[in-house]
DNA sequence: GCCAACGTTGGC
DNA sequence: GCCAACGTTGGC
């Protein structure tokens, strides 16, 4: 199992719009190719992600999401009304592909930006390197485990 | 609102 | 294929 950190802006779609909604949520408009091959070519249902808030105050990790569908072609790529169409993108040759996200867990403490770059543990976490704007990442077994661990608001492991 | 960092586009 | 211009991201 891999494991995955993914932004939104949570004033267009929260950790709260996901668990309210009660259903995997497509995880469309992504127009970056590195972020698109991971949705495409590595992504497999069960992996579990990390549900970053951007653009927000605080911005940072909101809790636990995981993937429940493989990637398939993205299909506002292919609508000339959405924001996100893309004439590049054809049905018989799709340039864009999305997963689809179910809910986990939203965290008891909401996981601040500040508090993932105070924390030595997480200093080599891509989410946290200047410069680094990837909407979809992957990230370490035990960075996934240390965020979770302070989303839940756990004593730290011993060292 | 500013602006640094970075990806993409397009002229050549 | 180079690279300047442009657009976007996202923290601050």
């Amino acid at each position: 199992m891999r494991y995955w950190l993914m932004k939104t802006e949570p004033n267009e779609f929260s950790i709260d719009d996901l668990e309210r909604q009660g259903h995997p949520e497509p995880w469309d408009g992504v127009r970056n190719y590195t972020a698109r091959n991971f949705m495409r070519d590595k992504m497999r249902v069960g992996d579990q992600v990390l549900f970053y808030h951007s653009n927000a105050e605080p911005s940072g990790v909101a809790g636990v999401a995981e993937i429940k569908k493989r990637g398939y072609p993205d299909p506002t790529a292919f609508d000339s009304a959405d924001k996100h169409f893309d004439p590049k993108s054809k049905p018989e040759a799709p340039a864009w592909y999305l997963v689809e996200v179910g809910f986990v867990e939203r965290f008891a403490r909401f996981v601040s930006l500040a508090e993932v770059k105070a924390n030595r543990k997480l200093r080599s976490m891509a989410v946290v390197q200047r410069g680094q704007r990837l909407s979809v990442q992957p990230v370490a077994p035990r960075h996934f485990a240390e965020v979770v661990r302070m989303g839940r608001g756990e004593a730290p492991a011993d060292e």
